[in-house]
RNA sequence: GGGCGGUUAGCUCAGUUGGUUAGAGCGCUACGUUGACAUCGUAGAGGUCACAAGUUCGAAUCUUGUACCGCCCACCA
């Protein structure tokens, strides 16, 4: 056998795969410059961290653009994938801050400049590692175009962005109750302090009225805030409680006097209907603090222990000594215990209420009064949100879109500063002199309006400021780049559900705003990836799959196609973490079939090219029918309703079915029923070889193209073996066409399987050993089933292991089958049927159509049916009807004939 | 509290505008060393499509209700 089409008989992914990623690499056959067109296919990775080691989350993410992408470059567009890396603030900040506490220092041991050099060393070091990994699961990103959100170029992006809002007047210092994460001591946005339900306890304290007459009774989630409180609130509606207004009652553990005052925030019917008022500590409350000029004493730190502070300069004694620097929930339990002893706990009621938790470190946020900058948010989601409305950005699922929508119809300011030292630090700068404060673009040397110092603002933006810029920083703006100009807008993002607010609805934000284009027409949004407990993976609950174990066991191909062989639109994708052999079976298997198909196929191939010279083009042996079989004109017909099929469900995102039907085309149809009737063809026993050998390479190489985008190392591997392709590449081969439609050949072949499934479950019902051939006689024929027949009796007889097929009437012991169009099968079993097993075997088929035939007729006799049903469902009906009721006739006859 | 999904074979899921004998993969059973593949082949078992009512000639598919599961949003302390 030549060499060029030599496969290994073993299938081993791991030989392939690594040397093939590198060549395609060393072609360029990922950057945009290799094939230019008219219109660019772009995408932008959605970065992941920095310090991220590769987990089925990105695997899933990933795959799915890089099947995407590869789908678009094969139908002929420049296509763009633009891979990178994002700093993530306060994962990353996190992550050295945990390093050199093992060296039993802290950050500000440190100082801020070395802090950064050390977090900046660390990246350097580890920031390439999930880049390199997407490489193993084969992502065709152009990685000369590698981007990172901290890189001097998108620094730039992000100042720029910054004094532009500043300028338009959307940045403002905003004096609020905020989201703080007191672990990562920092500010939060409203998006990254998620909720989570919890089982509390309401408790019912009394504070002591200050004329001794008495209490009143406030209800409230927190005790320990009660340090902070300023008064207590009762509605002005509330009739009973109205003698209370103006008077004033005693703090417990302080001894402060606050008022009690009437705001119509107090929500009638809650708790006591005394509501206490803690300014500093609750947003609610910092706003009915306001409208009463209220101070607002601050009674935590910044890492949640009691403490005396205040914004306003004053407050101090609040906390006694003995509560001083007691944690939070510390504090609660201690102060609930005093009340008790105090008397002044009137019960405490279970209470379900949602808590807000630090998405980085799932600490339970604490709502914190502090002066933070905000980007003033509706004249940016106002664009968007209409975008969304006039259909011009869609979503996949669509439900996310109404998400979206209602996202942004109450959506807020949004924080944009953190109290970090990792990131972009806002570029706004002090003049203590002529108390001046601007923002700039480069870092100013002194104040431009009095010559005087300038003061850098300590805090970093919010991670999600760098990557809002995504879609267009990437590119290069501000600079009007040529790429910028050539690329934006891109076409499809694709990610995960989560952060569809975090970053996907502020890329648009922001490309409206500055680009005045979406950012992308499409948003595919994919599920997540859980265990079979359908909890979400992840490296605490320790339920993950190492991707690169798969790539390393199965392959990356067979990784790739499991998985996205079972993503349905808006489902998320249950894996076994604890049997990758069955988890990843279906996609290995699959692999495997695929390349024992290529084994036989190229085997052949080569024959082909030595006979017919130059393999042909597609227009033969197509072209020329008259030499086609009927099984050659019936697969050529269902491999192109399979390219039309594969191309709908690529261009409608439906990845699973996109996978699914190259599938059942390449093992049903192809390897089982083609393959299997054209060996006597390709083996010299028959004439034709020809014929078959050049559809056979003609379907193998089209299936190879369609599967490209999901396998994209194992049909490289064969494609290159197809003859005259040696220095060839699937990446950049043309998609497929599909435009054969022979229904005719279809129907006729369908025949031809029924009565081979026929003689073979008759075969099987009788335990005729597989080795042992029969002789089976078929009856009831048309002109058009005889003429199937005699098209591939061939066929028949190898596949039904036929010692002679003749057209007569059943006589003698035996099987018998029913078959489409009237006609029925019997096979002759002198001696090896059972006579009783065989009636029973009849008889129960015979019940089943009687019972189904007695429905239809029962409907076909219904005149409400007839009136009111299309003529077309009618009709079929009918056909059906006449069909079953032959079927019964010759059955009956049979069992007649048995003598049963 | 507001909004939105889901419930189909042991498991994971298809089922596109109501008309099929309700499908697939994995798992399971029986048989099989047939000129590529035992990571395979052939045959097969397995489902009252969550429950109830309704609309319709006809419902897994539409409507309403119930139960359970899940997602997004949320300043009743």
């Amino acid at each position: 056998m030549p060499e060029t089409t030599e496969l290994s008989p073993q299938y081993s992914p791991t030989a392939i795969e690594a040397p093939l990623y590198q060549e395609w690499m060393a072609r360029g056959l990922f950057k945009p410059e290799t094939r230019r067109s008219d219109d660019p296919f772009v995408m932008v990775i959605p970065p992941p961290n920095v310090t991220a080691q590769l987990h089925m989350g990105h695997g899933l993410n990933d795959t799915v653009q890089d099947v995407i992408v590869r789908f678009e470059r094969m139908r002929g567009r420049e296509t763009l994938w633009v891979p990178g890396t994002d700093h993530a603030g306060i994962a990353t900040q996190n992550v050295v801050e945990r390093l050199i506490a093992k060296e039993g220092k802290n950050r500000r041991d440190i100082g801020r400049e070395a802090f950064v050099e050390r977090v900046k060393s660390f990246v350097a070091e580890t920031g390439s590692t999930i880049l390199e990994q997407l490489k193993a699961i084969g992502c065709s990103c152009d990685w000369s175009r590698t981007r990172y959100t901290f890189s001097p170029e998108m620094s730039r992006a992000v100042r720029e962005v910054f004094v532009r809002l500043w300028d338009e007047g959307l940045i403002y210092r905003g004096h609020r109750v905020i989201h703080w994460c007191s672990h990562c001591l920092t500010s939060l946005s409203d998006e990254e302090a998620e909720h989570t339900e919890h089982d509390g306890h309401l408790y019912h304290i009394r504070y002591p009225l200050e004329d001794g007459s008495g209490h009143v009774t406030v209800a409230t989630t927190r005790p320990e805030t009660l340090l902070g409180d300023v008064a207590v609130a009762v509605n002005p509606e509330d009739e009973p409680k109205q003698k209370f207004v103006g008077k004033r009652v005693r703090l417990p553990f302080n001894g402060e006097l606050i008022p009690i005052i009437a705001d119509e925030a107090v929500e009638l019917g809650f708790g006591s209907g005394f509501l206490k008022i803690t300014p500093a500590h609750d947003p609610n409350d910092f706003e009915i603090g306001q409208r009463h000029k209220l101070p607002a004493p601050l009674i935590l730190t910044p890492d949640a222990k009691l403490a005396d502070l205040s914004l306003e300069g004053k407050a101090g004694g609040r906390v006694p000594a003995e509560l001083f620097g007691m944690d939070r929930f510390e504090a609660r339990r201690v102060m609930v215990e005093q009340l008790k002893h105090l008397k002044l706990l009137d019960k405490i009621e279970p209470h379900r209420n949602a808590v807000r938790h630090c998405y980085r470190c799932d600490t339970i946020v604490e709502p914190r009064l502090s002066d933070q900058w905000f980007v003033k948010i509706r004249p940016l989601a106002e664009p968007a949100l209409a975008a969304y409305r006039n259909g011009e950005v869609k979503f996949i699922p669509e439900r996310r879109g109404r998400e979206y929508e209602q996202w942004l119809e109450n959506i807020r300011d949004w924080n944009i500063s953190r109290q970090l030292w990792w990131g972009h630090r806002i570029p706004i700068w002090y003049c203590d002199a002529c108390k001046t404060t601007k923002a700039y673009r480069e870092d100013p040397s002194s104040c431009e309006k009095c010559g005087g110092a300038l003061r850098q603002d300590e805090d970093v933006l919010d991670t999600w400021f760098s990557s809002w810029l995504w879609p267009f920083s990437t590119l290069g703006w501000p600079d009007q780049t040529p790429d910028l100009e050539r690329f934006y807008p891109t076409d499809v993002l694709v990610t995960a559900p989560e952060i569809l607010f975090l970053w996907v609805a502020r890329m648009i934000f922001s490309g409206l705003h500055f680009m005045k284009q979406l950012p992308f027409h499409t948003v595919y949004l994919h599920g997540t990836v859980r265990d079979t407990q359908h909890r979400k993976m992840s490296k605490s609950l320790g339920n993950g799959i190492d991707p690169l174990d798969v790539v390393q066991l199965y392959g990356a191909d067979a990784l790739r196609f499991t998985v996205i062989n079972g993503l349905s639109v808006g489902t998320d994708i249950i894996l076994d973490n604890t049997d990758l052999e069955a988890t990843f079976a279906s996609g290995r298997n699959f692999a495997n079939k695929l390349w024992n198909v290529g084994r036989l196929v190229l085997s052949h191939a080569e024959s082909l090219s030595a006979d017919s010279g130059p393999r042909p083009a597609a227009s033969w042996p197509l072209a020329d029918g008259s030499k086609l079989a009927l099984s050659d004109r019936w697969i050529l017909s269902r491999l192109d309703r399979c390219v039309r099929e594969t191309t709908d469900h690529l261009e409608r995102f439906r990845l699973n079915d996109s996978t699914g039907t190259p599938y059942h085309f390449l093992w049903d149809d192809f390897a089982d029923w083609y393959l299997e009737a054209i060996k006597p063809r390709l083996y010299g026993d028959e004439p034709g070889g020809d014929v078959a050998r050049a559809v056979a390479v003609h379907c193998f190489d089209t299936v190879l193209r369609l599967l490209h985008p999901v396998m994209p190392f194992i049909t490289e591997t064969l494609f290159r073996k197809l003859p005259g392709n040696a220095d060839a590449t699937i990446v950049l081969a043309p998609w497929p066409a599909g435009d054969r439609n022979d229904t005719a050949a279809e129907e006729d072949f369908a025949f031809v399987q029924a009565l081979v499934d026929a003689i073979r479950v008759i075969r099987a019902d009788a335990g005729v050993k597989p080795g042992q051939t029969v002789a089976a006689s078929v009856a009831g024929l048309t002109a058009k089933t005889r003429a199937s027949i005699d098209a591939e009796r061939v066929t028949i007889m190898r596949l039904g292991k036929l010692s002679s097929l003749d057209e007569a009437a059943a006589s003698g012991p035996g099987g018998y089958g029913v078959l489409p169009a009237g006609a029925s099968v019997f096979v002759a079993l002198s001696g090896a049927i059972d006579i009783q097993k065989e009636c029973a075997r009849l008889g129960e088929e015979c019940s089943r159509l009687e019972k189904q035939l007695s429905a239809l007729e029962a409907k076909l006799a219904n005149e409400k049916f007839l009136a009111k049903a299309p003529p077309d469902v009618i009709a079929t009906e009918r056909e059906k009807r006449a069909s079953w009721a032959e079927k019964i006739g010759t059955l009956r006859a049979k069992v007649k004939a048995l003598g049963c």
